[in-house]
DNA sequence: CTGTTAGCGCGTTCAG
DNA sequence: CTGAACGCGCTAACAG
């Protein structure tokens, strides 16, 4: 490793200038300037990021924390943050929770360890009380898809609430009326959120959603059980006696899995039902029928999550809004049918 | 920050003291180690990971190159290697490439400047030679996804080639003679490899692949271009003249925009046309049909690759293998008809 | 078994 | 504008 001591002995200059002018500091003379920088150059000069965070106790980089990383929908955080890093020159550092809150601690208390202070979480069950306390000790610690009201100016969110009602006014003006929704009760505010625009929107007009067409499983991570729980759903709304023209799922994923099971129950997606997902993963466009939903702009989100953590801890911070609120717009393709009543 | 210093100070021993405690070091007295730890525990004491690496001279770090995340194929890669990494209490540091040698070589280096000597990358395009001379000069460089004879042991590759047959030789079985393939010539060896086997395989038995239905195109990045570049192809083949009743896809998502443009084009898969996949993505199993493709054991190979770095730099290594190739296997779904003849 | 000493490579004073 | 001196937090010799 050749160091800035190796540098300055070979110019014949003084460690600090060469340190001058590595950071581009002005104080070095002109000409000076130039000889250490083709020296640097020729020796082929790399910082050493320990030192320098050592010493300055500031390291450039940006930590993400995500449930997995093979899901695409987190695989685009890590994209997005890694995007907005890079244009400020941070590297980035990952970490999967798995959905547990003690792993996601760990994380967190890892990139912390390296000095890292820009801390983007997507957390989904972390205690809001733990992240409340530990957004005081961290000033970079951004949250994306989540809202905690005390924390409002480091969420980075998107308004399920109105996602819902978008995708349940695009079914009523399809002529929808008899209307399912499949989702998850995990004590999750998304989940909850994307059922409850939708009771709302059809609530204000008139129509209400049977009870028995409201799949609101507990099962924690569907993932691989995913393909069976959906089976499972579309089992019972067919079963239950409730007429059904259109589902609302809980996501792109489940989405597809409804719409498979349907296929193998022989019933058409549109022709004999519709299908809403949210997210709008690739994957939407890439299936047949192709997928219309709610588009979540997740690269963007995380994109602004990075640049948001940055702000919070540059030296001279900008004004920072104290709202960051993403809207969903509605994607449509083919798999909801305009009926006629 | 509280320092081992202050730690030491409290628990009135030297920083050396706890020090050892800290890393588990073997010469400290059962009842001073036990108070030491008591007073860690207390004050929170976290190691400072730059300061570590600065003395140690290695970082705790994996770094990871893909050429993008939210590919679930990429995504795979990090998932892996983080899987792997923590396991040995390792950070995964990443940097997508976009396919840009240049990028590529900024990325290695900035995990350098790090300390990081564990590095993965995923590159097709990057040039040999410098690849040699970087693998001389950091022992924990592993290509995923790539092989290079120079660089054999620090290669994690599938055969693609043993792929493209098994592919072939399921055709050749369930009835099909007239074949088609549809990849890119992009100068990278996987694609290339990928026709490959499935021409030699069927030249084996005396069938040969209409040169009509070998579509190979020079498209590099097909990303957003992807579902155009499908019909276009589907269409050419439709119209060339030449029969077809199966297509080999370069990989699970060309198999999927080849299905949408058959469909689109009124022909029924597999009724009318069978397509196989590559890679067995977790949408080819939530399609319909569903793919009939082969597996790529990604995640495993970028668990594998993971510890493999480990190995190479490890203090006392055992000893290490000097080829790390994997094998594709198939995965029989809906996509490909048993036709009679 | 424990404490003392001496850096790791760098940024940041403070003199000159 | 430049150099010398100091220390970031820690580990690794070396004494004791």
């Amino acid at each position: 490793m050749i160091t800035i001591k190796d540098v300055a002995r070979v110019a014949g200059v003084s460690p600090s200038t060469v340190s001058r002018v590595v950071r581009g500091d002005g104080k070095v003379g002109k000409k000076c300037r130039a000889e250490v920088q083709k020296i640097l150059d020729e020796m082929g000069y790399r910082p050493n990021s320990n030192a320098r965070a050592l010493v300055s106790r500031k390291s450039e980089l940006v930590g993400i924390v995500t449930p997995d990383l093979y899901r695409p929908f987190f695989g685009s955080i890590a994209h997005g943050a890694e995007k907005a890093a890079r244009t400020y020159k941070f590297q980035v550092m990952m970490r999967n929770s798995q959905n547990d809150a003690l792993i996601e601690l760990d994380a967190i208390n890892s990139f912390r360890e390296h000095g890292c202070e820009n801390i983007i979480v997507s957390s989904k069950f972390g205690d809001e009380e733990t992240f409340i306390q530990l957004a005081k000790e961290i000033p970079g610690l951004i949250f994306i898809n989540r809202y905690i009201k005390a924390l409002a100016n480091r969420c980075v969110w998107l308004d399920n609430i109105a996602g819902s009602r978008i995708s349940a006014e695009y079914l009523y003006e399809q002529g929808h009326r008899d209307i399912a929704v499949v989702s998850f009760d995990t004590g999750n505010k998304d989940q909850a959120d994307r059922i409850e625009g939708a009771k709302q929107f059809f609530k204000e007009k008139g129509v209400s959603i049977a009870p028995a067409n409201i799949i609101f499983s507990t099962e924690k991570t569907p993932g691989k059980g995913q393909a069976l729980f959906c089976k499972d759903a579309i089992h019972h709304l067919l079963n239950n006696g409730e007429k059904v023209t259109a589902i609302i799922a809980y996501n792109d994923e489940i989405a597809l899995g409804l719409i498979n099971a349907l296929l193998d129950c022989g019933k058409r997606v549109p022709e004999d039902i519709s299908v809403m997902g949210f997210d709008d993963l690739n994957v939407a466009e890439n299936c047949r029928p192709q997928l219309t939903t709610i588009r979540y702009p997740i690269v963007e989100m995380a994109e602004y999550a990075t640049k948001l953590s940055l702000q919070h801890t540059a030296r001279n911070p900008t004004e920072i809004k104290d709202t960051h609120l993403f809207m969903p717009t509605l994607v449509k393709r083919d798999s909801v049918l305009k009926i006629s009543r």
